[in-house]
DNA sequence: TTCTCTTATATGTAATCTGCATCTATATTG
DNA sequence: CAATATAGATGCAGATTACATATAAGAGAA
């Protein structure tokens, strides 16, 4: 099937909204339960995505060197990736909804498929 | 955004099922109505993934030069092309659910949003 | 004839997203 | 000391897309 897209940057920004701030290492933990798409989302994509985030203004990020172990990069949204976020729900609204209607088109022409299998 | 997937493989294959045989020219046509992201499904990827396509064995083509014009690259399903498109439909189907869970659920977090707007 | 438009297929190149492998580094535990 | 968990990051290849461009056949106008 080819890769379907991950939608990695909406994933993130929403688990930072919901969080307030965290860094990739326990995003990356609870994306296996978040993600959109069964595929786990690979710790690399996360990392750069967050980057990336970073670069346009979406997120900001400061070292938490307080605990015990490797620092950490802590994340927060800023109101651009806020309304970023909020673009992306819209799109995706409309995404599923197409995806919905194209599935039901899919399954109704065709072979008689649903047509009550009896024995 | 960045650049939503276009889904251009399960499109084709849908079509090509619905209308027995087509070409790529024609296949463009449609797909300015057919397409699952509102962005239109470039002409170049269109001619490109019905290649692959053929290239795994989901499709066959062959020249029809009876028409006028420049000869037409026909092409129709196999019957590997039909499950493939099954699998794509039962993979659409989950992605659709899992961004409208997505999107009720960062639409539920946040702002009051809905809260009934009165005036 | 020559020019232009429509039809029709195809390629070159760059950008983006993903997957897999790999690397660095800090602290804890045995 | 060695192994493990935590934490972030890069290199490279493959897949998908966008934009531009190339090639070619026939129809119609000048």
């Amino acid at each position: 099937m080819g890769n379907v897209y991950r939608f990695v940057e909406p994933v993130v920004l929403f688990l930072l909204k919901k969080k307030g701030r965290s860094y990739g290492y326990q995003l990356a933990v609870e994306l296996k339960n978040a993600a959109l798409t069964d595929a786990e989302i690979e710790g690399a994509a996360l990392y750069r995505t967050l980057r990336v985030l970073e670069a346009n203004g979406h997120v900001i990020s400061e070292w938490d060197v307080a605990g015990s172990g490797p620092a950490r990069r802590v994340y927060r949204l800023t109101s651009s990736g806020e309304r970023h976020l909020a673009e992306w729900v819209t799109v995706l609204a409309h995404l599923s909804s197409s995806l919905a209607r194209f599935v039901r088109q899919a399954r109704s022409s065709g072979a008689p498929a649903l047509a009550a299998k009896r024995r």
